[in-house]
DNA sequence: TGTACATCAGTGAACGCGCGTTCACTGATGTAC
DNA sequence: TGTACATCAGTGAACGCGCGTTCACTGATGTAC
């Protein structure tokens, strides 16, 4: 009795006694979300856990996915679908690079809130697992950097305050990003607004500086 | 025979069969130390497995900590101790800011390369693991910030270039050279100076940005 | 110096557990004729 | 429309393994008398 009723509540669905429910990668990708928090990451949950949140059988999972890694970095691609569509949208509010720089924080604290699990799997491990899965996030990180870099130039062209060395701005304003978020993760909402806050701050340096770089040396060596 | 030249071996002591080495926390964080890699991290290493590098029975392992956990944190200490000297070595070779920023940042990638296994504890893991973990890393990266911060005001009002929030400064440099430091751990030589160059970049950013905005706004809020 | 004793870092054996993976199976679904 | 058959997402049972932790032990070391 008590079995079966906790069999039934594991499965999640409320389909007739020996009807088998049609799970795909989608369930078993949003059954491992679930299992992510401040202390468990991609890289420390196990098949089986996995297999319970999604109310299969364990070898069931290997229908789906090769291995663990295989649904990691299945997890990893689609976070960072989900995180670019976000900041373009955000992007596309804001055409001065001072309001970019805001409405691109915040709304990737906001996505931090909301979507704190998929965040997670971007901003907790890049620096360990293995190694498809560390690819996989450096993947998505230099994306974001191109990106992040073609709206600078655009942006400081249109402003005429042009950057001293793009890329690396990006590639800063990125990784502060991404480390500031990854501690960010578990904090109270005040506690992130303010983490926003310093985050907009150091950014605002980052280009600043860069700017009057250029002014001092124009594009080239700093020697 | 093989498995007791084996079992000799493992102890990496030639003592008289029956002997007992001796071992101390020491021997044991070191042997933790050896095993971590590119794919292994404090937080996936097992008991069994740092008993068995150290040469000791798994249960011995319970003479010297209560835990893994508690070990974890050990080795985040020794790794924020060690850091803290040798940067402190490194400030006092450099006394203006430009050069006080080279030597550190060379002295950090430096010590990268030697002490790799040290420094992974602190780089690859802030984002994972216990709460105790996570917070020796959160307290070693403070006591960082605060001692660069000092640093930063000292030798800017020197230079008669004062910096805007020289807080933020010293956090957005910490968080950056760490994260770009945990990311370079893997990488060739090479690949290790590259990233070096760019930190270094990146830092002048901050600062030259941090300064102008100073000029602009004084220490006072930015809006 | 010699003897008795307490301490405590080491040990081997054993435990129960959750894990990843395999196997042969079942039975619903879609297709060919 | 009905029948035979292939497909394939699901299953239960079982495997061997490494894990953390416990227990009662041993024997070297240091101390008291």
């Amino acid at each position: 009795m008590t079995t079966i009723a906790l069999e039934a509540n594991l499965a999640e669905e409320s389909n007739p006694p020996h009807r088998k429910p049609h799970i795909d990668r989608e369930d078993i990708m949003s059954a491992a979300l679930k299992l992510l928090g401040p202390n468990r990451s991609v890289s420390t949950i196990s098949l089986r856990e996995v297999a319970r949140a999604a109310g299969i059988a364990p070898n069931s999972f290997y229908r789906h996915f090769r291995d663990m890694d295989e649904l990691a970095v299945a997890l990893i691609e689609r976070a960072g679908e989900k995180l670019r569509y976000v900041i373009r949208e955000a992007r596309q509010r804001a055409t001065t690079a001072p309001s970019i720089i805001r409405s691109s924080i915040d709304t990737f604290m906001e996505q931090l809130g909301a979507e704190e699990q998929l965040l997670h799997v971007l901003l907790c491990e890049g620096t360990v697992g293995s190694d498809a899965y560390k690819q996989a996030v450096e993947m998505v990180l230099t994306e974001f950097e191109n990106e992040l870099q073609e709206d600078l130039v655009r942006l400081s062209t249109e402003a005429n305050a042009p950057l001293h060395r793009p890329d690396l701005v990006a590639k800063a304003i990125t990784r502060l990003v991404f480390a500031m978020g990854g501690n960010a993760l578990d904090k109270s909402l005040e506690e992130k607004r303010a983490i926003a806050e310093q985050m907009m701050v150091m950014v605002l340096f980052l280009m600043e500086g860069s700017e009057a770089v250029f002014k001092q040396h124009g594009s080239g060596d700093i020697v």
